[in-house]
DNA sequence: TTAATGTGCGACTAGAACGGTCGTATATGT
DNA sequence: ACATATACGACCGTTCTAGTCGCACATTAA
């Protein structure tokens, strides 16, 4: 209930690793996944997503691996979320499409889809670059209040 | 991922309905999941789980029922909803006893632990008053920026 | 006092979602 | 050619979720 699941948590892990390696190597989904004790195959499941979606560049061939495509800074955590798990979505029926059977009875479904968008507007707004910075940032303590 | 699950959107929907009927009759499980089509049992489930919490007070007998035992004012989305499905946790890792296996490795736990401040922040200050307003309510729009 | 109408609660089941693996195809640098 | 990467889909076991059922207990109206 309200969790992230695990592969996106990964994705934040790979993105923000790769966000400290920016002017290094490419790094492999091998080399990432050993660093945090994460399954190796898995990990490259998450980074295909992410490469799927332009968020990371991938490079085949040995010595090949991942890369940012993008500033840390111009990458929000909302972007590598829904990259990996789909649309953030609080109910199922905040879309128009959805399966919701009682849409017309349902009292709920508009007050849901503001606070849907309170949270989009938390994840969009914390940036990779944030998530690397020092716990004590100005900028993340703000979002706090 | 990331979404609400549906005893708690039946325990909000329960609870605006209480809302609704303050004054009137208490409502018994069975009228309100009626009033919405859902199972009565099922409906009956989450209303004890809200009266365990305190939040509705249940009354035996014939033509008894639930009724808020708070204004609904007094009642924040985030009190339903984890008086349903537990504690609101963005990551598993959040709490110090999690089952998270790589905490010292883990780059990201400090940072989600922040985002995940944030959203009880939101789903904590939107009251069940607030989500019987009127859709123009400048209170809940204001949350929106 | 009895019947009707409630809640309280635990056991149970079907189905979906999730985490994770494996095999194979493909691309690339040496 | 070969080693090292990514790409991708099929697959599988476990866990979570939604929902049901049965029975016990409480209260009230008639």
């Amino acid at each position: 209930m309200f969790k992230l699941s695990k592969k996106a948590d990964y994705g934040l892990i790979a993105v923000k690793h790769l966000a400290l390696h920016r002017r290094d190597h490419a790094c492999s989904a091998n080399e990432i996944a050993e660093e945090y004790g994460i399954s190796a195959t898995l990990m490259a499941k998450v980074l295909q997503k992410l490469a799927h979606k332009s968020i990371v560049a991938a490079k085949h061939g040995s010595s090949g691996g991942y890369q940012l495509s993008k500033e840390p800074s111009q990458i929000s955590a909302l972007e590598v979320i829904s990259a990996i798990d789909g649309p953030v979505l609080i109910t199922s029926c905040v879309t128009n499409h959805g399966n919701c059977d009682a849409t017309q009875r349902c009292s709920v479904k508009e007050p849901l889809r503001r606070v849907n968008e309170s949270i989009l507007n938390v994840l969009g707004s914390v940036t990779i670059a944030q998530m690397s910075e020092d716990p004590q940032d100005p900028s993340l303590v703000a979002l706090r209040t």
